[in-house]
DNA sequence: TCGATATTGATACCAAGTATCAGTAAGTGA
DNA sequence: TCACTTACTGATACTTGGTATCAATATCGA
């Protein structure tokens, strides 16, 4: 893989219980007991997968802090077609993301040509551009190793 | 606007009833009464809003109506980070959306470096890429002129 | 026209998320 | 350290968006 344009670097440390902190919000048990269990999560999660984990949190205090942590920018929230959007720890700043469609499992990604194209189609798009989004639906290298595992079975 | 790249091209003819006949369906007074509705609006909508449109057909029936239009890939299903997701008639085979961020108008485009790019993605990302999806997020040329012309009342 | 079969829509249900609000816990300053 | 203000919590009830059921009905090929 080069890595000229393609970036995948986690930014030094992630601490929710700051970003929130930073907000001028209390650091409450219920509050860093959500900000552990996610900082715990290697992948990422919906809103009732963590009331799930937490039953000694409400599900409103819950879901108040997975938006503040979205409204920080501490949280990426990623529109899932059906079903409930999936939350993931932002580790770069601007990117997008990887979802695999057999797993479900989200990585992020940034690469340059992305953003240079973004700004060829400002000439060609009516309107102002303010943001944009991308999402790369794959097959994860995990998947493809349990698929091939699977197939071989089958075919002896 | 050059045409050489972005094409908002619209495909000669789109008939929802017979997207859904070529499926197999039955032609009924309910799904036609949906998809003559939906073939009357001029911009992206929402399910509920068509129920709303259509007090004559059952709920169960405009989502179902919905769903079938979405599988027969004669509707795009457009995700809304916070709401219900808007549909609109796929009038470009493969295309990425325009979605106006203060009045939710929903455009179509479609421009070859964007594919150029999601095939030069595939070396770079881990798994097999088998689709992505993109969104611009704008403010319109009309939500503009209305916005110009609220400041320069304001401004005298 | 008839009859097998697909469709309808009222109803009940489910999932995801939010408003309320009385009770509780954090922080702050004396 | 204590008292006090204020933010926070979480049970509950509610809303929105959407689906399963199923008896009644419409469609369409023979
Ligand atoms: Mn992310
Ligand atoms: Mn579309
Ligand atoms: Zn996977
Ligand atoms: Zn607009």
């Amino acid at each position: 893989m080069t890595s000229s344009t393609l970036s995948t670097t986690r930014s030094a440390e992630v601490n929710l219980g700051n970003a929130l902190e930073d907000r001028g919000l209390r650091r409450t048990t219920a509050r860093t007991a959500v900000t552990d269990r996610i900082e715990g999560l290697s992948d990422a999660f919906t809103a009732e997968q963590l009331c799930r984990d937490l039953p000694g949190v409400g599900r409103a205090t819950v879901y108040r802090t997975i938006r503040h942590l979205v409204d920080a920018g501490a949280l990426c929230k990623l529109p899932i077609l059906d079903g409930a959007p999936m939350y993931s720890i932002a580790r770069i700043e601007h990117h997008h993301h990887t979802v695999c469609s057999r797993c479900g499992a989200v990585g992020e990604f940034r690469h340059s040509t992305v953003e240079r194209v973004m700004r060829s189609l400002a000439n060609e798009i009516d309107g102002d551009i303010i943001g944009h989004r991308m999402e790369i639906f794959i097959t994860c290298n995990s998947c493809l190793a349990e698929l091939a595992a699977g197939n071989s079975t089958i075919n002896g």
